[in-house]
DNA sequence: CCGTTTCGATACACGAACGTATCGGATACA
DNA sequence: TGTATCCGATACGTTCGTGTATCGAAACGG
């Protein structure tokens, strides 16, 4: 669980190559699958290898698991960044919420490694404290940018600071994922967690749909 | 995934018995270790059972995982309804957010054991219509309550019917579940709870902690 | 109580996946 | 281009769990 820190002689360039094509097929087989009833020969199938292959780039099944999950997790984490700072120092909630939406209930696949690595989590104490790292993170960019934005648009609603109203927002989000993952209708869900957020970081007076 | 109609000459009463005990013991060790990673015969022993009882009892581990599921749920969902008719018609809502939270957020174990059968559902569209099911009923549930007290106590919020409201309930408790599960929390998690919905269904004028 | 039925324990054969040890070809660097 | 190194393929042996078939014992009904 740790980063480890053997002998990396060279960084070779075939090494990075066959990584990444590991991760890509077992991201590909989570999805599908399910984490749990994944075997290591399934993804080195996936990804045109061998065993050995695998045994070269990870110790174990988590690890690989881990390694997927901070790569997209960042890369979705930085997207947001972006659709947040998208306009200036005024933030216009509702653009933002339109875009941001947009942005985290793309693709139904990383949801579902998503929870399956949440569920993951939930039983290996290392594991999750990380996640709960990145999720704080999460918030505190939220939340930064809501600060920001206090005084230039509507304000936040009865939840305490900007601080509560990021943890809000996060609820909401995990929440309709679940619906989400099971009726598997993207657009729906879009809509619901607009009306949700607005409504969360509105005051309560327009009817956002 | 359907109910077998095979040839239940007589419904024994060791029978019922085994099968409790198998379901009891299934529930402790999916908590524990994750459905997915637990084999047949890990229950079988935690049940202090051999394999024959589970092959009398259950076609596959699927079927016994939904049967206690099903059971579960139907339990909660009951205690939910309590909580909910507690006090008249006239519906006191931050009284019933304080029963319905705290019969919701009670066991961790059922939370982990609740999430792996929805990562579960996401994958097996059969499993997922029925979960679909639980929920509609209990959305109905929580709607037809939140109708009837409608002019009796505070009016809902910026969402738009009862129904609507209804579904953020549930959206909003799914999202605290999600932080539960990372940080076991129960107590933060039952405080968070109560105050978001405190703020979905309270006009947004009054600050509750 | 006794016969019949049902339930769960035991034994067996099979397959899947694991982890390791070894080896040949590819890769980097001079 | 030669050579030292690295990487991934192959080939084991082993463990673990599965599903079935059979049998003794317990439970039920009269």
């Amino acid at each position: 669980m740790e980063a480890t820190e053997e002998t990396p002689r060279r960084v070779t360039r075939r090494r990075v190559r066959t990584r990444a094509r590991l991760l890509d097929a077992a991201f590909a087989v989570f999805a599908a699958k399910g984490f749990g009833r994944v075997s290591i020969e399934e993804i080195c199938e996936a990804a045109g290898f061998s065993r050995g292959a695998f045994y070269s780039n990870f110790a174990t099944l988590d690890e690989l698991f881990f390694a997927l999950y901070q790569e997209r997790a960042d890369l979705i984490a930085a997207q947001v960044a972006d659709a947040l700072a998208q306009d200036g120092p005024g933030l216009d909630v509702p653009a933002a919420v339109d875009r941001v939406t947009e942005v985290l209930l793309l693709d139904v696949d990383w949801l579902l490694v998503k929870t399956d690595f949440l569920v993951h989590a939930a039983r290996a104490p290392d594991v999750a404290r990380a996640l709960l790292d990145h999720r704080a993170r999460l918030r505190e960019a939220i939340a930064d940018r809501l600060f920001r934005a206090r005084g230039h648009t509507a304000l936040p609603a009865v939840l305490g600071d900007a601080e509560g109203a990021a943890h809000a927002v996060v609820a909401a989000y995990d929440g309709v994922t679940t619906q989400l993952l099971l009726d598997r209708d993207v657009e729906a869900a879009r809509a619901w967690l607009k009306q949700l957020l607005t409504a969360l970081l509105t005051d309560g007076s327009r009817i956002p749909s």
